[in-house]
DNA sequence: GACAAAGAAGACCTAGAGAGTCTATATTGT
DNA sequence: ACAATATAGACTCTCTAGGTCTTCTTTGTC
């Protein structure tokens, strides 16, 4: 019931993306250093936001990644769903009788049914420009401090 | 993000003693069985609940678990937290720059402890009662049914 | 008091997930 | 041609979840 590494980090470079100048491309490692994310690890995230549609990539030299939406078009939820799996409570309500033979009889399904209903709709209102807006200047900020040091 | 087998059967545990007469002790074994739980595996969890106030334990000859509390004064975040950990969506919000050195400029951790509160507002709300009234007669059925075969 | 039936406590095992690192390959701008 | 870059995926390590079982202690009942 909590939320890993992997959207954080894609979160992060998502927003970082966004407060670039329009048509900015960013490399994997520039990203990594901006945002604190350990080397490389980044890769994994960037290919299942590409194949999510959400990023675009740009393979060769000087290539790199940028946004494929506009950042108020890129929920938070749309994140999670992205790099991580659909964003499911209690297992039994994506995989049923496979995951629980108790289904059948079961009364507290749905409770956790409303529950994540409840959730997917406020990270559904929360769009990647919600985050970057206000962190702009911060975010440069950072990145140029980590590429003086 | 999701909830495992711990919670599921606490809740199962409790909805089933909250459908029993008052006063009715149950075993471990026999709760395992109306409820189709693992052998053994709710003893761990019925020690949690136990420490945890929830339920009241009788140990000895014809001894067993009974609620410590009204079923509709024990919400499903009480559960959560008693058997697994506190309520927490990012690990950040709970363990500060321990696990986060990005945390000082972070913007979506606040986005993140918004999401939290809304979940865990709507989970205090629901009660064992909730549950275990919708299920009474299902609940023993399943019991009798396992029994007998 | 003896005995059986419970919970308490905790050891033990296994499979898989999460996090992180690295390399080999294909692509492309200069 | 070369350097820089994404892509793809192998690899490791550690931790957790789930499940099983054993030993000890308590207690009702005969
Ligand atoms: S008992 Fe109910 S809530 Fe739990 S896994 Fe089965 S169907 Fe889902
Ligand atoms: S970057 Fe922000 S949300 Fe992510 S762990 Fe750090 S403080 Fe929390």
């Amino acid at each position: 019931m909590n939320v890993g590494r992997r959207v954080d980090y894609a979160v992060r470079a998502l927003s970082f993306l966004a407060g670039q100048p329009a048509g900015k491309i960013v490399s994997r490692a520039d990203i990594e250093k901006c945002q604190d994310i350990p080397s490389f690890y980044l890769s994994k995230i960037m290919k299942d936001l590409v194949a999510g549609g959400l990023v675009q990539s740009h393979i060769g030299s000087k290539g790199g990644f940028s946004l494929a939406k506009l950042p108020t078009s890129i929920s938070i939820k749309d994140v999670y769903e992205t790099v991580e799996r659909p964003l499911v409570l209690m297992d039994c309500l994506e995989r049923g009788a496979d995951y629980c033979s108790y289904c059948s009889v079961c009364t507290q399904k749905s409770i956790w049914e409303e529950a994540q209903k409840v959730l997917a709709e406020f990270l559904g209102r929360i769009s990647i420009n919600d985050i970057a807006d206000r962190q702009g200047l911060k975010g440069r900020l950072v990145g140029s401090l980590q590429k003086a040091g």
